[in-house]
DNA sequence: TTGCGGAATATGTCTAGACATATTTTGTCG
DNA sequence: CGACAAAATATGTCTAGACATATTCCGCAA
């Protein structure tokens, strides 16, 4: 087999062999093509792949070295809410509890459900500047995040995770004692730099979230 | 400007204004050369780079489609202990507490400190039979992490994140009482299949993970 | 109508060559 | 020795063409 996953697999293998070592520069593009006998853009782009990983760091003229510290940016897979549920193989449902308006902004505040019980709570507000349509949306039916995705289709932005224990209305919710310690999320969404919408989650007891990397 | 960039801004540009809607196929790679006037290989990593942001999808002969799901797989910046630390303006620093060996792994537990105080517990086990070094390394000097990254340099793995109540031990390292709540961390290594380390981390109280995507 | 095989088509990838760009290295002049 | 210009070099990217591969489409036969 060739091609530039065979050269990406091999100059990991030489990696792992650690025929060099951090910091050290690996031979030009030029060297490796000869090598393996392909041209030049087959390197360049199982190099590119390696350096998108964090595996390597190239510059032009300088080279590509080993990185210093590998896994500095991953590539992970952020679970959606409804997969999460139908993964425990449990119905989902979404219920809103609150609808306000205020300082441009839609609030949602309600609960995805599993299997009829709470699963995730969400307080959530949507900036109406951004996305105007958010005003007349249905969130009785649709859950804000189906609707945000659907009408938002690329976006960058920020995820905060930390534990916090249950106040009074979430234990009533979840049917723990206050204090238990629950899973939180702050996560805002940009686009253009202008922020769309902020939201913060709390997770039923005992919720583990999966990353993959 | 012209270029694979040039192209894959202006693809983003549509795309959020909705040119095309979410499953609904975008025009052919030699369409979209012809209209950029940019030859099709330029407008292939432009949309190679949109699919790997998870913002469009593609299969051969089926075409492009905008994705259902846009955040499916996003790229994140995990930190690292060490800046963590630092980011807070906090001198980073390692002590190793308890040091075992049992089933062909070296069992360390540890805390990571921040001008001298707990941040992060660690209790990790690695797998003797992939890095055999474990053995001999010496972790009362070098933080397990620090010894891993420089002898693993590329893996793959997951991370499950839960909140969780303080055990009696816990509170007392980090003042607090019992039962508050902490975030928690498993984090699984792997290296051509075979388990490299699992390590069990426990954050300070308050403590928020950010992720960026 | 259904099943199946071949034609059509969109993406995946490679090649060879070329030029662009960012650095580093080297050489020259004070 | 130091400053600065010129040369060298490694990666970044584009092009045009070609073939590979996966999938869909379509027509024909049972």
């Amino acid at each position: 087999m060739t091609g530039w996953r065979a050269v990406r697999a091999d100059l990991v293998r030489r990696l792992t062999a650690r025929e060099w070592r951090a910091r050290e520069t690996l031979p030009p593009e030029t060297a490796l093509a000869a090598h393996y006998g392909v041209a030049r853009g087959t390197v360049n782009r199982a190099l590119q792949s390696l350096a998108e990983d964090g595996v390597v760091e190239r510059r032009r003229r300088a080279g590509t070295i080993v990185a210093a510290r590998p896994v500095r940016h991953a590539k992970l897979r952020v679970p959606l809410v409804r997969e999460m549920v139908e993964a425990t193989g449990a119905r989902y449902g979404w219920q809103l509890s609150r609808l306000s308006r205020a300082d441009g902004a839609v609030r949602v505040r309600g609960a995805h459900l599993a299997d009829g019980a709470a699963f995730l709570l969400e307080d959530r507000s949507i900036n109406l500047a951004v996305v105007p349509s958010a005003a007349t949306a249905d969130f009785a039916r649709e859950s804000p995040n189906a609707f945000l995705v659907a009408t938002v289709p690329v976006s960058r932005g920020t995820l905060n995770l930390f534990a916090g224990g249950a106040t009074a209305a979430e234990a009533a919710t979840f049917g723990v004692a206050p204090g238990t310690a629950l899973l939180r999320g702050e996560r805002e969404t940009f686009l253009d730099g202008a922020l769309v919408t902020r939201v913060r989650l709390v997770h039923r007891p005992g919720h583990t979230l999966t990353l993959e990397l």
